[in-house]
DNA sequence: ACCTGAACACCGTTCAAGT
DNA sequence: ACCTGAACACCGTTCAAGT
């Protein structure tokens, strides 16, 4: 369970330029730079999705050629990995530290990770296919921390990790993808009213037509806490 | 929560044949149909991965010119939707019924929905973006019926459903695309612990090095169903 | 009813070259 | 050290045409 491909880095090597840059032309770009290119990236999946994202459209974005990119990055890969990683920081739980709230942290933190990833549609389905850069490690670790402090054994414990990942995952991927108008989850309903043979208990819940998602996802990360907790 | 879009059908009306095919050349193609379409893209998919389907190399392979894959097939959307469907057909459980054994049941029919995705890792990731065809649907009408049974109200059950849902999506995309062979885990491991003052707890856990995936998956559906019983 | 090739408007990346 | 344009080998899909 680890990151994809080991972060072979490009060729440049950041000098810090000591000197202030050639004088800025009013109307011109800055300089062309790792972070402006990710910054960018982001804009550009926000506004556009996933298949919006070109080295094309980029670069034109960016008021470069195309293969200028080349030197500040390795392919598109890598910018996907940036993009997603700088997403994803997290600053920490509320002001007031409550100790012994292990539950209200780590409720705090998914409901952060998910929040930040639903900001950035694209980002929650880059997140499983891509490198565990350090933001993300950084939050597992953070949740690694507050359980075992709250007494979950260390034979539990990466179970433990896995399980609210594969949760906060799962529901962030499904929210992210599924999120429609209300008239075309109501001709969802209604095609599936269409079966009610075939499909009479999902048809009598509406579990389709269901829009609570944050609730959803509140009270249902209770019951996987309630089936965590140390015993 | 519901499908993406509506099943807006192609344009042929699916006549029987009713008599021999105008005899099978010896070396030749059968006649391209939307069957052998869907077959043929599951076995590029199993083959090449989800950039590997292109319409192009689908043609090739199924002996046809690209665009004569239209006059089946909406666009290259509705291929995915088709294979993805045609994936997660579910065949109930072992042969014996044991009664009363909601638990059992729950645990096999999502045992089997990860297995069946993981024959197919590009399944996985496909799925949440997807229309929900009528295998999907009946797998989602089964775990209602059986949770329902079971004694689950009705004012939880669609959050049992989902969180089911949640982590099943989440374990098995997570599985799918994080299947790396030892030695990169490995590399990866030794990363981390080059910045062990960063992730002493992860670190010390080798959280990456896990690789009981089964197992692992059991025990935190275990965790989740133990949250989701009625008290 | 079913199949086709040519054409259009795109892709990511290699390469050899410029400053 | 940083940026560039031309070129290569691809894409999905529209269209007008064939049988």
């Amino acid at each position: 369970m680890a990151a994809k491909r080991s972060g072979s880095r490009s060729k440049r090597s950041h000098r810090i330029s000591e000197w202030p840059q050639p004088v800025q032309e009013p109307g011109s770009e800055p300089p062309l730079s790792r972070e402006r290119i990710v910054a960018t990236a982001v804009e550009l999946l926000d506004a556009q999705g996933i298949d919006g994202l070109t080295m094309r459209r980029l670069a034109d974005r960016l008021g470069s050629g195309v293969m200028s990119l080349y030197w500040h990055v390795d392919n598109k890969e890598d910018v996907f990995d940036l993009a997603l990683d700088s997403v994803l920081e997290y600053r920490g739980p509320p002001q007031i530290v409550q100790y012994q709230d292990w539950r209200g942290e780590v409720v705090h933190m998914l409901e952060d990770w998910r929040a930040s990833m639903l900001r950035h549609p694209w980002s929650a389905s880059l997140l499983p296919r891509r490198a565990l850069g350090p933001n993300i490690l950084s939050r597992l670790e953070l949740l690694s921390k507050t359980l075992s402090r709250a007494g979950v054994t260390d034979a539990d414990l990466n179970v433990a990790i896995w399980s609210l990942w594969n949760y906060v995952m799962g529901a962030t991927i499904t929210r992210a993808s599924f999120d429609l108008s209300h008239d075309d989850r109501a001709a969802a309903q209604q095609r599936l009213e269409h079966f009610s043979e075939c499909y009479p208990t999902i048809e009598r819940s509406r579990l389709l037509l269901d829009d609570d998602w944050d609730g959803a996802f509140s009270k249902g990360l209770g019951f996987l806490l309630d089936g965590l907790s140390p015993k």
